[in-house]
RNA sequence: GGGCAGGUGUCCGAGUGGUUAAAGGAGACGGACUGUAAAUCCGUUGGCAUCGCCUACACAGGUUCGAACCCUGUCCUGCCCA
């Protein structure tokens, strides 16, 4: 560069660079390496706030610590005083989204669409600023396409393309199913890039190919490619398959504290240091200490884990509620006390019998059992105790006294009301 | 359009005429133990009025004393050929 004025490169000034810097924090791929601050800069230098960009899929409306990562992430982003554009994926969601393939999935009313954003909505803004964020329905924009302009879109992928995506690519080589539709989903995504002129595209490792479509179909219509920002997946309470919800294995971040916190204590010790990273505050300095000293045996490994649900309760719910859940939890599994708080079970009329009720038929109302036969094998295994007494016999009936405690595993309880 | 191979319980996956409510694995649940709803070990895992009955191996019929297994048709999936 032979510019007479050095004040024209801010690509590489302090403060951009520091920010950038605290950005790539934790994220495990951005694409180019280079871009953010380029964007950074633009945005300096015009002071027109970027454009971050998510995409949401209006069928799951409930946000875990997963998904609070690539949250949180953008929330950074909105401190530093960017625009964060939500793209409801409504369009989409109206054709029906076939993966899943067996279950055909039932295509989803406007209303329903509506409800669900409200409700995504209203749970991002316990991580978002509300006021740097824009909600956009990619109806908007998918809806207006003509079959001429759709087969111009899709003139911009090949075959071959699509299939070096891993899921697609897998599924082939398995000789599963891959309906026609599924392939316009990246081309689709790429069209709302295009249609935001967004500047950064944020998802998970798993969104590569459909953000980086996104770069390729903006370049091609003229616009300043986005960056492609990736946070790392974030690992389920099982250990090893990554968080969502259809494999069971999440923490929603709206669940009550105690709930959050006993979710996060049965999380295995291995992918400790991952969680404390992507969904807590705590420094890295102080998380490679307490890692550290869990895997020398330092410290106890389960101190260690209370830490990290007590942080990220208190994110959710605020330091007292996560104080209060630690008691609770302790009281419970270290002391085996019974729970300040339980839920009543009220036994009908129609049940009882010379003030007796089986057994069974307790357990069912209690809601702990699906089925009799549910119920009985609970009793036969152990698993049930009134006012701390095991019952084992599956076909007995027990006194209905009121105020009983019924107890089904280690941690289901119900107060017995007549 | 033609040929071939398949569709099994929550999932994956054995089973090719009776002793199969259906091997094995995963998951889930219960118990023991503990550092926790970690790890490990043991057990359970279709339903019900539970020593018996009912329902189940894509769907609908058929053959047979008897079928997840054989036959016919339908639907669905994959592969190959055109």
């Amino acid at each position: 560069m032979s510019s007479p004025t050095p004040t024209v490169s801010p690509v590489s000034s302090p403060e951009i660079d520091a920010q950038a810097a605290r950005l790539a924090r934790g994220a495990q791929l951005i694409v180019p390496e280079e871009g953010l601050k380029a964007k950074l800069a633009k945005s300096a230098r015009t002071g027109r706030p970027l454009i971050v960009k998510l995409g949401l899929d209006p069928t799951a409306p409930d946000i875990h610590l997963g998904f609070a990562v690539v949250l949180r992430k953008l929330r950074q982003f909105q401190d530093l005083g960017h625009t964060v554009v939500l793209i409801i994926g409504d369009y989409t969601a109206l054709i029906g989204d076939p993966s899943g393939r067996s279950a055909t999935r039932p295509m989803l009313t406007k209303e329903e669409i509506a409800t669900n954003a409200a409700t995504y909505v209203d749970q991002l803004a316990r991580i978002l600023d509300k006021e740097k964020t824009v909600v956009r329905f990619n109806g908007e924009w998918l809806g207006k396409m003509d079959f001429a302009e759709v087969v111009r879109l899709t003139s911009h992928m090949t075959v071959a393309q699509v299939l070096t995506r891993e899921d697609f690519a897998n599924r082939f080589e398995a000789h599963q199913p891959i309906s026609l539709h599924e392939l316009l989903y990246p081309l689709a995504q790429a069209q709302d890039s295009v249609a935001i002129e967004s500047d950064i595209e944020m998802g998970g490792l798993d969104q590569t190919f459909n953000i980086l479509a996104g770069r390729d179909l903006q370049g091609a219509v003229g616009q300043d490619p986005q960056i492609g920002f990736f946070m790392p997946l974030l690992v389920g309470l099982d250990g090893t398959k990554k968080m969502s919800k259809s494999l069971g294995n999440y923490v929603g971040i709206s669940e009550p504290p105690a709930e959050m916190y006993g979710k996060v204590m049965s999380l295995p010790d291995a992918p400790m240091r991952d969680w404390f990273m992507l969904c807590t505050d705590v420094s890295e300095e102080e998380i490679g200490r307490l890692i550290g000293e869990a895997e020398s045996g330092a410290t106890n490994p389960k101190l260690v884990k209370q830490r990290l649900a007590r942080e990220i309760v208190g994110i959710y719910h605020g330091a007292a509620a996560a104080d209060a859940a630690e008691d609770a939890f302790s009281r419970l599994f270290s002391q085996h006390q019974v729970p300040d708080e339980i839920p009543d079970v009220v036994v009908p009329a129609d049940q009882v019998e010379d003030g007796t009720i089986g057994i069974v038929a307790l357990v069912r109302l209690a809601g702990f059992a699906a089925t009799n036969s549910e119920a009985r094998r609970l009793v036969e295994q152990g698993g049930v105790s009134l006012d701390g007494e095991k019952v084992t016999d599956g076909t007995g009936r027990i006194p209905l006294t009121d105020g009983t405690v019924l107890r089904v595993g280690k941690r289901h309880f119900a107060r017995v009301k007549g």
